[in-house]
DNA sequence: TTGAAAGCGCTAACAT
DNA sequence: ATGTTAGCGCTTTCAA
């Protein structure tokens, strides 16, 4: 006799500790009640803690030992499948899991949607429209709660057609679509607190390297610097504003041009072109923040928190931007009444703006 | 007579194109079995698209035409309890929605998962031990078909113990467990072709900066460096590894101990420790590629693609790592014998390399 | 305080 | 070729 009885009947395979072997049946509420003597009812009423029905200490104690000894777990296909919903909320996303800073909206999301009892179904897109149509089906075939329709980059969109089918809010992006909830960043508060920084430190000519491609960053940004500027009663000059392809390269580019005027600081559209322009006004000779102060916006951690000098920045808020969606679906937040809501940008100073001397 | 009935009875609300109103209850097999005449089978049978039951084309015709008009959809839910096992895969992860460039394991994983008709399910758990306990838990309840477990950076992990109770691949770790599948990148392999770039320009006296904290990352890129010197028969100096925290600021305050070695290349731990050496070497008056050679790992395009010049590196194949291992949990990869399943890491040449000039 | 039973939407024998 | 029926695991009246 080398092998071993176990007296329940149950297969003990030596793989059970592996995750190869066959994995046994899985306890059902059932079997629970079998063990414990009693009906599938009680176990359910006590398995979901309810107020209502009051059950005897002494049964639920049976309850609960047999569940544990059972290893006992709800099977929430069944659950959802009595009460019409799950507890998922489907994000889907054109690039978000690819693209560096944005994942922070997938975390955001998930954190809120963990504090409610929800969790995320997620489906990474590329753009694809008849992808994001299948991914939009699925999520409707799980019952899910309601849909996130989020953007990497912050922008107008269409609405897939099957994404009416369910509760949705659009993050990160925004469509003309009557009813349609959604969340942006403040892009033009951004703007403004990116012009500020330089503002409080003293400087009066302050240079903005725009992108050159159209999106409500671009407009925004602008607006809020022209805002920033007029508080201050400085007279917004349009020579002041240069526009580059928003990378590194556009950044290094505009450093010769940035030169000729006559700034003593400057705020980047973003933090690459800020990377760029490091290096573009090295190579003229000059250094920050001394001869020149500089600003980003994104405040996308690898760059700006480790470039030389550490750069100040604005943080585009993307986790906020997850979680309020999420707020926003579960009904817990209010839309604001026709345009979409606005997510506040703080503002993250490092070493890159220094008091300017006086003249 | 303005409001036109429709023959139905369905409500037809004015809100019925928004998101807002209340969603008209789901249709279902039944009543697309009614509409069509046919029994809930029948419908099943064609939904299913059944090789084995031959339904006559008319019929088929009836039952498609009454599910495309009614909308209907499945509901994967009792698709499921009826199954006993869904269509998903979980993915636990430590920090992967949070970090850079590890999204790409989501992005890998969710591309492979859907290849085979599998939808992801994810959980950022931050490391927490709770956080993971309770998302596994959920993911059992939820039936999913097995289970990823993924850390951002390459190392050991203890698995959380309701793990065993499905099916997992461990992806970007690994444990000691035994019958635990796993995925790695092959940081071996990427020391060795982080080298070869430097050897094949002809560089022989090459140092390597690795780093202070230990990982299998510092062994393993340490370990490709001396194979493939040794492959070029150059004996390995002891004196030409120096090490430094494995971020910018690492790199940087390298440069000054870097130029006391007379290398005329160097292979850094990480890009971004790179970047921080291009701003020391700058420093110095060093001009990279021309005085010396620089290769990092990991290719971190944000950095990487972006310095000047363009950072010649390894990548860091999280894309395959998340595809692999959901196709070693479907059992379509077979695992290696007793290791994790190391993966390939592809070599990216930019423009910080040059031939070295013969002496 | 607890149990019996119906039913959520679907699939899979088994009949016909 | 198609219909009948019995569950899948759970929640929820309604009775007892």
């Amino acid at each position: 006799m080398i092998s071993q009885e176990n007296g329940s009947g149950t297969p003990m395979s030596a793989a059970a500790s592996t995750n190869q072997g066959q994995r046994p049946q899985p306890v059902t509420l059932r079997q629970v009640a079998e063990a414990a003597g009693v009906s599938t009812a009680t176990v359910s009423l006590v398995v979901n803690k309810k107020k209502s029905a009051r059950i005897a200490e002494e049964t639920r104690h049976r309850v609960l030992d047999a569940i544990r000894e059972l290893g006992y777990r709800p099977n929430a296909m069944a659950q959802t499948l009595v009460s019409g919903s799950s507890r998922f909320i489907g994000l889907v996303a054109d690039a978000i899991a690819t693209t560096p800073f944005a994942g922070q909206i997938i975390h955001g999301a998930q954190d809120e949607a963990w504090k409610h009892g929800f969790a995320l179904l997620i489906a990474n897109t590329e753009g694809n429209r008849e992808l994001e149509t299948d991914a939009i089906a699925m999520m409707l075939e799980y019952k899910v709660r309601g849909i996130l329709y989020s953007t990497w980059f912050h922008r107008a969109t269409e609405l897939p057609a099957p994404l009416r089918e369910s509760d949705f809010v659009l993050v990160n992006c925004f469509s003309a679509e009557p009813g349609a909830r959604a969340v942006v960043p403040d892009e033009i508060q951004g703007g403004r607190s990116a012009t500020e920084i330089l503002l409080k430190h003293g400087h009066r000519r302050i240079a903005f390297i725009n992108a050159t491609i159209p999106a409500p960053a671009k407009d925004g940004r602008l607006q809020g610097y022209k805002e920033a500027l007029e508080a201050e009663g400085i007279t917004f000059d349009d020579g002041l504003v240069l526009e580059a392809y928003p990378d590194q390269e556009g950044g290094y580019g505009a450093a010769q041009e940035l030169l000729k005027l006559g700034a003593t600081a400057v705020y980047c559209y973003n933090d690459r072109m800020a990377m760029g322009l490091y290096d573009g006004l090295r190579e003229q000779g000059l250094s920050i923040p001394d001869d020149i102060a500089v600003v980003g916006f994104d405040n996308q951690e690898v760059i700006a928190a480790h470039l030389r000098p550490p750069l100040s920045t604005v943080s585009l808020p993307h986790y906020e931007l997850g979680a309020a969606g999420v707020r926003m679906l579960l009904g817990l937040e209010e839309p604001q009444a026709t345009a979409p809501t606005k997510i506040y940008c703080p503002t993250v100073e490092r070493n890159s703006v220094r008091a300017l001397a006086p003249a």
